[in-house]
RNA sequence: GCGGGCGUGGCGGAAUUGGUAGACGCGCUUGACUCAAAAUCAAGUUUCCUCUGGAAGUGGGAGUUCGAGUCUCCCCGCCCGCACCA
């Protein structure tokens, strides 16, 4: 199976090195800025520069480039970029386990990744190469700062944050996974810091309307931003507090103000409850150490995986009631409860049992009431049993809302309560502002100093970049920012004094979240070169994983817009298409005590059963899972190119599995892709000789062989269109099946044709082997720069059609007939058919259905 | 729990969107070439049967239709996302 040097054999070796140059030296893939062509942008997620390329990277990249390439062939201006996203903790980690500079090891890893990348042939346009780490990036990304900064989308608070005990870091919502660090799995803790913030949440109502003009989206993804906003529309009220006994409120808290959903559950209101967070809480904590007790437990528990787990619903009763709004004399009680979240609504809550699952376990925990006061229809004996009910039904026992269906009812008492001014509507989002501060050393520093007499004080544009020391070590846990005298100590911008520089940074998603408008101006003064960004925008074609349908692709979304605001960009929406694509997996390896074993150390013993290959140990075989290198069934790219060929990866990565499904590794896979690439050298190369020239009209006489080639073009164009790379491989290697059947004495014209359309057609997945063979046809140019073959309507007609014949729906036979035979014709030849004639068994026929050059079914 | 997706040969997967199920590839079988192997080429490969033919068949069951992998309903199984959001 392994490739050798035979002289039968594709010399990829040379002629991938050989055909890089040639493109590099030609400057095929550097785009216009100023062109009448109509521009593509195919973006795929830049890496981050981990070490080296992994097998995710190689299916990411070819697609890309596939897209890159095939509508470059049709005429577009196409820009297609690569950079890195070069902030971020695993540097860090490894400054502090190899004693090395976090800039020093991301450059290395850049430098071995880019000449990773470059051995796969990809169409890039490596003049506008950026990493986020360098200045020339990160100086604008403070400018943009300072601009939203003066715009009102940023600003400063003291917030509770997801502390990571690990990693020494706060965490956005997005990166708590469980309740655990989405890096280091720590459990997180509660903190209380003074944060920076974008103002996303003053977007949630756009963000979410605009998703539905993102027609090149996956609905997943769609669905999954829509829930992540999570708009919910309710009611906003106060409930008037009374103290223990009949005493007053303690000061200031005479009304809680509550938000919900069903308002129309009021008269089925049992409780109230506040979440522990709650500043009226904290009032009663004071005089209340059971109470005070009580919150610290919840602040204790509050994300720790047991307790959402085991979801036990608990509360504190203080001791106060509140008056029913519409039930003269009727007070209820108020509790403390853990399951109340003081950054959803008010922090407050009235509690239904009868209709919200929470509020019933809750109920019947501390035995209160549940009186249900929507009753489904048809149902006269309805009760509650350990289920609430949420369905649709009628109102009951709600006096002036007794009768009004669920809908009917929420409208009737939020305009009573309006009218009355005691309520307002109000929309609540899931959706949190993005705490974006970081307290890490590598990472775009946050460009404010902090004063003593003037505040928080922007630094002034044109002090900007603020650069990274690189005097800092990693001996001990922290920030080094924090440690260092002389880029943390300085003067005051404003008045002079001594002040403190901010030591944080930005959350690496920041990087993320413009890198897109960069490329096209990389190298602009400032942050966008608006012709530029106006020209190129939006991306046409972003591709990348699914793990990022929420954080980045949102994130991105919004900063696009804040962008906008402040003038670097012109658009809403950075993305008109996306697609994202599934894993690569491999089988795993484990040994008998359970260790995980490399692919590479697996081979079949004596009897076939597969062993380790130094200690001979039997090895069990698991089921194929996401690569990874914890389970070590891990290929690496680069053995992979330098044993098959770059063309024979990109084939392999694009054969059998639809691109958004999972791709399973195997070597009998990439083997087949190997023998495929040879096969397909061999008929071109084999057949060259004996061509007549370039040009020469295909012969009239070849219509079988003509209609072959250019159903592949229809066939391979409309795939490639839809991303169905899976089937213009199986369309490529029918063509390849084809013209070996035509033969070395096909009309000569015709088989050029067709030697040449399968060339192009192959072209933006095995380049390489492209250009050798373009170049074995006879021609001077470059396939990369020809464009895309076209597809002759006429040739694909058929002048007969093979149809089914069908009796009563079950297939009998096929029949030869014209193309849009009539139905006469068509139904002589199919009643002639002795299967049918067998079949009918001497019935009469009593009906006959014909679809022209699809089916006839024959009734008796 | 809520939301979404999926289920087709030994395997990965096709199926013009209701019209010849299994394209294409992998694997396997047989043959040619070879001292032999690899590579290559040729033929075959859904299952079953009373095998020049026939029957069944797209997770299971019902339904709509001349006709269902495709549409509807009910089950079963697997995967993914969100998860105390009032």
């Amino acid at each position: 199976m392994a490739p050798d040097d035979a002289p039968s054999r594709y010399a990829f070796k040379d002629a991938e090195s050989r055909w890089q140059t040639e493109w590099e030296s030609a400057g095929t893939f550097r785009p216009d800025d100023i062109s009448d062509l109509p521009k593509y942008y195919v973006l795929e997620m830049f890496p981050y520069p981990s070490g080296r390329i992994h097998m995710g990277h190689v299916r990411n990249y070819t697609m890309g480039d596939v897209v890159a390439r095939y509508k470059r062939a049709r005429g577009y201006n196409v820009l297609h970029p690569m950079g890195w996203d070069a902030f971020g903790m695993p540097a860090e980690n490894a400054a502090m386990e190899k004693k090395i500079h976090p800039a020093a090891w991301t450059y290395e890893n850049i430098d071995t990744m880019r000449r990773q990348l470059k051995m796969m042939g990809l169409s890039i346009d490596w003049d506008r190469e950026i990493a986020t780490c360098h200045p020339d990036y990160y100086g604008h990304e403070q400018k943009m700062f300072l601009d939203m900064l003066a715009a009102g989308l940023i600003y400063r608070r003291e917030a509770w944050v997801n502390w990571d005990p690990v990693d020494h870091t706060v965490l956005a919502n997005e990166q708590v996974i469980d309740g655990r660090g989405w890096r280091s799995g720590a459990p997180v803790e509660k903190r209380l810091l003074s944060q920076w913030f974008f103002r996303i949440t003053e977007y949630a109502q756009e963000l979410l309307d605009a998703l539905s003009t993102l027609e090149r989206w996956p609905e997943k993804v769609r669905l999954m931003q829509a829930n992540w906003i999570g708009r919910s529309e309710g009611l906003r009220f106060a409930f008037d507090v009374f103290g223990k006994e009949a005493a007053a409120a303690p000061a200031g808290f005479d009304k809680i103000e509550v938000y919900t959903t069903r308002p129309d559950t009021i008269f089925g209101a049992s409780f109230c409850a506040i979440s522990p967070e709650h500043a009226l809480a904290g009032k009663l904590a004071e005089n209340d150490p059971a109470l005070a007790a009580f919150i610290e437990e919840c602040g204790r528990m509050g994300t720790s995986e047991a307790v959402i787990e085991q979801a036990e619903k608990k509360g504190h009763d203080t001791g106060l009631r509140v008056k029913h709004p519409f039930i003269e004399g009727h007070t209820l009680p108020v509790y403390v409860a853990n399951f109340i979240l003081m950054e959803y609504g008010t922090g407050a809550i009235f509690g239904c049992p009868a209709h919200d699952q929470r509020d019933l376990d809750f109920a019947r925990k501390y035995g209160l009431d549940v009186l249900p006061v929507v009753v489904p229809e048809d149902e006269p004996d309805f009760a509650i049993g350990d289920t609430a009910y949420t369905g649709p039904g009628k109102l009951a026992h709600s006096e002036f809302l007794d009768g009004l269906d669920v809908d009917a009812a929420k409208t009737a008492i939020a305009d009573r309560m309006e009218a009355a001014g005691t309520g307002r509507r109000e929309v609540n989002f899931r959706l949190r502002d993005w705490g974006i501060s970081r307290q890490r050393y590598w990472g775009c520093p946050i460009p404010v100093i902090h004063c003593g007499d003037c505040g928080v004080v922007p630094v002034p544009a044109s002090d900007l970049p603020v650069v990274l020391p690189d005097d800092v070590t990693f001996d001990t846990p922290g920030n080094p920012l924090e440690r260092h005298p002389t880029w943390k100590n300085v003067d005051c911008p404003t008045c002079g004094k001594a002040a403190r520089r901010e030591t944080d940074t930005f959350d690496t998603f920041v990087d993320s979240s413009w890198y897109f408008a960069r490329f096209c101006s990389p190298g602009a003064d400032a942050p966008t070169d608006r012709a530029a960004a106006d020209y190129w925008l939006p991306v046409d074609q972003y591709i990348g994983g699914i793990e990022h349908a929420i954080l980045h692709l949102l994130y991105s979304r919004f900063f696009t817009r804040a962008m906008k605001r402040t003038g670097h960009a012109g658009l809403d929406e950075p993305f008109a298409g996306l697609f994202t694509q599934g894993m690569i997996c491999h089988e795993t390896y484990r040994t008998e005590k359970g260790e995980w074993v490399e692919p590479a150390n697996v081979v079949e013993g004596d009897g076939g059963a597969l062993v380790h290959a130094e200690t001979g140990a039997p090895i069990k075989t698991g089921r194929s899972e996401k690569m990874s290198k914890s389970k070590k069934n891990v290929i690496d790219p680069e053995d992979i190119i330098t044993t098959y060929g770059a063309d024979t990866a990109r084939w392999f990565m694009l054969s059998d599995s639809p691109p958004d499904r999972d791709l399973d590794w195997t070597e009998a896979g990439i083997a087949g892709a190997w023998r495929f690439v040879n096969r397909l050298w061999r008929l071109v190369t084999s057949r060259a000789g004996s061509l007549p020239p370039a040009g020469t009209a295909p012969e009239a006489d070849a219509a079988d062989l003509r209609r072959a080639v250019h159903a592949a073009i229809a066939g391979v164009t409309e795939d490639l269109e839809a991303f169905h790379f899976n089937r213009a491989v199986a369309r490529i290697h029918e063509l390849a099946n084809a013209l070996s059947d035509a033969g070395a004495d096909a009309p000569g014209g015709a088989l050029r044709e067709g030697l040449e359309t399968i060339t192009a057609l192959a072209a933006p997945m095995m380049p390489h082997l492209a250009e050798e063979l373009w170049k074995a046809l006879g021609h001077e140019t470059l396939i990369a720069e020809s464009p895309w073959p076209e597809a002759d309507p006429a040739l694909l007609i058929q002048d007969s059609v093979e149809i089914a014949v069908q009796v009563r729906g079950k297939m009998r036979g096929t029949i030869e007939v014209a193309r849009d035979a009539d139905q006469a014709t068509a139904e002589e030849m199919a009643l002639a058919l002795p299967t049918v004639v067998a079949a009918l068994d001497g019935n009469a026929v009593k009906r006959i259905i014909y679809v022209p050059n699809r089916i006839i079914n024959v009734i008796h």
